[in-house]
DNA sequence: GGTGAAATCCTTCCCTT
DNA sequence: AAGGGAAGGATTTCACC
């Protein structure tokens, strides 16, 4: 689907605050709120838009420790190897990379050792990795919800 | 902030889809719209939502690449060094973590020549790195919005 | 936590350019 | 093909119980 300047207006008012009314998109790009909801409707159709959530702060819920884990999958274990890790408690992101490992995943936990049941109880004892290597994120120094979005193409 | 599993359950739906109108959130916990609009205007002052975000499709906007990058971090220069990192266009995470690397970061771009010019153009040339390590995304086996939010405390 | 009412918003249809 | 006006029904919001 091809984007103009009107569309890429609106994904970053979406992004930047989802329960933005449209009436009050439509005055910022200067259309009428009829036109947003067209356009909005299309943006989600053509998948642009995949979706509206809530940020919900981590600590708030329960979980004080999050991780990045790079982990080594044995050949030929692959499917079944990321289908079981992706059953784990607390992993919220899978991602296959080049480089030292073969996945990077984002694991939320409580605490420290709730993180260690999670990776020697849980992801140790499963076959299909032979190796990993755990990166507790001790803070945060920036993070931006969505991608940038350019203002012209 | 004491949560009850009232406000988890608006939190699971809110996280699931923001844009659920109120009305149908309270349907589903059998209670009143007004008292959704109360917790959830409590939920966001005390801090649990941060916000409300649309989720976009990063090929959409023009982001072909993301990647993962570690960082080594020279003693002494942690401040500026990771102030320098969050200009660079198309950084969107900067997490601090033990293991090999002192910084992780989360970076989108165009193709794998953006990448090549923010990796090697932009990063490699700053003073206080001394190390980099990029794991390029090949692909997303699964990936879910914001946190686990366990049904009890 | 709920009720009720006013203000606002969403949505659709239809007309205009 | 794209945008705007108008109108209904739904939703949000706020004062008060």
């Amino acid at each position: 689907m091809e984007l103009d300047d009107t569309d890429r207006a609106i994904l970053r008012i979406l992004q930047e605050d989802a329960r933005t009314p449209f009436s009050e998109v439509a005055r910022r790009i200067d259309m009428s709120s009829a036109t947003v909801h067209d356009r909005v409707s299309r943006l989600e159709e053509a998948g642009v838009i995949r979706g509206y959530h809530a940020e919900i702060d981590p600590g708030s819920v329960g979980y004080g420790v999050s991780a990045l884990v790079g982990l080594r999958v044995q050949q030929g274990h692959e499917d079944e190897a990321l289908a079981r890790l992706r059953e784990v408690d607390g992993v919220r992101e899978i991602h296959l990379t080049t480089g030292e490992w073969d996945v990077m995943m984002r694991v939320y936990a409580e605490n420290t050792d709730d993180l260690r049941e999670l990776m020697f109880g849980q992801i140790a004892g499963m076959d299909g990795f032979d190796r990993s290597q755990t990166m507790v994120i001790l803070g945060t120094a920036y993070e931006e919800a969505g991608v940038p979005i350019p203002s012209h193409r």
